[in-house]
DNA sequence: GTCTATATCCGGATAGAC
DNA sequence: GTCTATCCGGATATAGAC
């Protein structure tokens, strides 16, 4: 800082940005055991001892990256109100993880690789706060059912389809697109594949009309 | 085999399964880069060496056990028929999906991580094999629909659905455990979970009673 | 703050004794 | 067929010049 020659950190800021962003994709690719400093560096486009320096160590940049899934993940995830109705939330929040999945999908991937190999950095947060996060939603759409309002399925397991259903897209990427034969998502597929998710489910807990 | 000095194999047999079981687990904890043959080799309690004297080298292992993965879910997943019961095709293919996630956890773990990294070694089999599996049975489910069996859902989509919201419970144990505050599985908690998900995608495709 | 050079260790794979 | 010893490339991390 006191030596700093460049304006206000500039660089450093746009080099981090570029380390994290190597970091996501090498991750992606091999595992954080199989991702080398040295491939992330390449990618960056900076030494590698420069990485050490932003980072201290691959856990650390591991941790950053992680923490930013979960940071995307509760910022883009409105929040629900039992006064509101079961229709528009799940609808909305089918839609939005859809597009999420489109959007981030190395987050989700980085996030899905975690969770098989046992969370070994994300345990806590999963015991503590995501337990937290279902215990209310799923308390919030038991009301709904002891109102009528929707048919009566476990309101835990409807989170754990919705949550599998949408990042498929992301994580199964490459299958997905193999198997209908595409290059890439486009537009229009994610809002096909919110018509039939939205649809589906919204059906299946008697959410619809005819 | 010549101057094989056991009765028939034996010892290499046991050898052979030990090795395998050992390798899954660790390609399920640390990826293929990851994974180390040497923490293999101590898992299965045989001298690094030996690994590669029956399997050559690492890649070789690897492939085996995603071929064993592709085998055993080629075996239990019934046949389909335009002729059956949609209801009842549907809610088997479910829970056969489902009590697979349970009895073999590690292989649906495997192949979701090979998947998510980009699937270098199932590429081929995922644009050939599994694109093909998929046309067939989404014709099937085409004809239900056009003969009013069921409601018009996309039918490649009712496939990924069906996939990623069962084996959620093998890839995502982890998390899935955590949140609901659970050691591990019990036999109930699969039928429970089938039961859900075959009532909730049954009705979703319009092909439940009341 | 940045980068080269290096220390130290672990990886896959194999040679060769038994 | 089994296992010890070893080769050698590549891993993380850091020391120290700039």
């Amino acid at each position: 800082m006191s030596t700093q020659k460049y304006k206000t950190g500039k660089i450093r800021e746009r080099n981090n940005e570029n380390i994290l962003s190597a970091a996501e994709q090498e991750f992606v690719l091999h595992g954080f055991k199989g991702t080398s400093m040295q491939a992330i560096a390449d990618r960056a486009g900076v030494p590698k001892a420069n990485i050490h320096y932003y980072f201290k160590n691959k856990a650390n940049l591991y941790r950053t990256l992680l923490q930013n899934v979960l940071t995307v993940w509760n910022e883009e995830l409105a929040e629900i109100s039992p006064d509101s109705d079961p229709a528009t939330v799940l609808e909305r929040f089918i839609r939005t993880k859809v597009r999420l999945s489109y959007t981030h999908p190395n987050a989700s991937k980085i996030f899905a690789m975690e969770i098989i190999q046992g969370a070994p950095y994300l345990k806590d947060h999963i015991s503590v706060d995501m337990r937290q996060w279902v215990k209310e939603k799923t308390a919030i759409f038991q009301t709904w059912i002891d109102q009528g309002k929707m048919r009566p399925v476990d309101p835990t397991h409807l989170i754990f389809l919705i949550w599998s259903s949408t990042q498929h897209y992301a994580d199964f990427e490459t299958q997905v697109l193999e198997v209908t034969n595409k290059r890439k998502y486009e537009e229009e597929d994610i809002v096909r594949i919110g018509d039939f998710l939205a649809d589906l489910i919204l059906t299946g807990c008697g959410l619809k009309k005819d």
